[in-house]
DNA sequence: AGTATTGTGACAATATATTGTCAATATGGA
DNA sequence: TCCATATTGACAATATATTGTCACAATACT
């Protein structure tokens, strides 16, 4: 079988996300690390930040396309740091739900100013039109794949 | 400070990226099953079979965007496997080559087979200009981050 | 109500990957 | 040549993440 144009481009784009998602993992443990965070738990507040609902630990796993017990022990960790809180959950007996404390809304709040900056350093040089293209793109193959 | 139009694009493709690459390797992880490999073993082979030239542990890391220990940890796996072999580099008395063995070389083309159909499916409702667009933006994120 | 299916926490095993250290090897420049 | 610097393998510690299993809880369906 040969392989079709579009094919091999999307091979490309796959090894380009993976070079490209260890890249910003080791840019997001050097944003964090003055606050003794690392990439994955910042992401975590993340997906607790900006959900409109409370979220429970599987729900957040759900979110960021990971497997639950990634995102459990991740919050068992933050929640001994005193990072997140574990509520009850009037709908589920044993899914609580997972709140920032107040240190981590601090912190968080730092972590965005910094992002913010980050983040437009990385996207000069870039127009509005690629990069959206780019975020279509990435969530066509995300919902394709399948979530 | 407030974010600009394109830095929010940008952290939007950051999060899409994260995940995107965990649905990636769940696909690599299938794919290779049959043939007792990985996704992270099969990036090993791509990155060797790929190169015009024999590459050295720390070369292939380089490649894949990742460090020489992990790239270490996998090479000795899969020379273990009988997967890889390791010869004389002249030019370096530590850093040997890294090359396939034919039993390796037999699964790659197997797996080549299975991930050009499964390419050419995830690339079906995409144009061309878009992922070459996609290809493109994340190829100079890469670079302006560091590489 | 009763039952089958799914979702969840707890626990364990394993795979993947980064960071750090040290000694040996290369490399580039005075 | 000599020396400072960078690269590499070996080893260790730690972080991240998946898969699997089990018991319990919630849900859906009859």
């Amino acid at each position: 079988m040969k392989p079709t144009q579009t094919g091999v481009l999307f091979t490309e784009i796959v090894l380009e996300v993976f070079k490209v998602g260890g890249l910003f993992n080791g840019e997001g443990d050097r944003l964090t690390k003055e606050f003794g965070l690392t990439s994955s738990r910042w992401k975590i507040l993340g997906a607790v930040v900006m959900s409109p609902v409370p979220l429970t630990v599987p729900q957040i796993g759900r979110t960021m396309g990971q497997s639950r017990q990634a995102v459990r022990r991740l919050v068992d960790v933050m929640t001994q740091d005193g990072l997140l809180q574990q509520v009850d959950n009037p709908n589920h007996k044993r899914a609580k739900y997972i709140e920032l404390t107040p240190k981590a809304k601090e912190i968080y709040g730092h972590l965005d100013e910094k992002q913010i900056e980050w983040a437009d350093g990385c996207a000069s040089g870039l127009t509005k039109k690629e990069l959206e293209t780019t975020l279509t793109v990435l969530r066509k193959i995300s919902q394709q794949i399948g979530n």
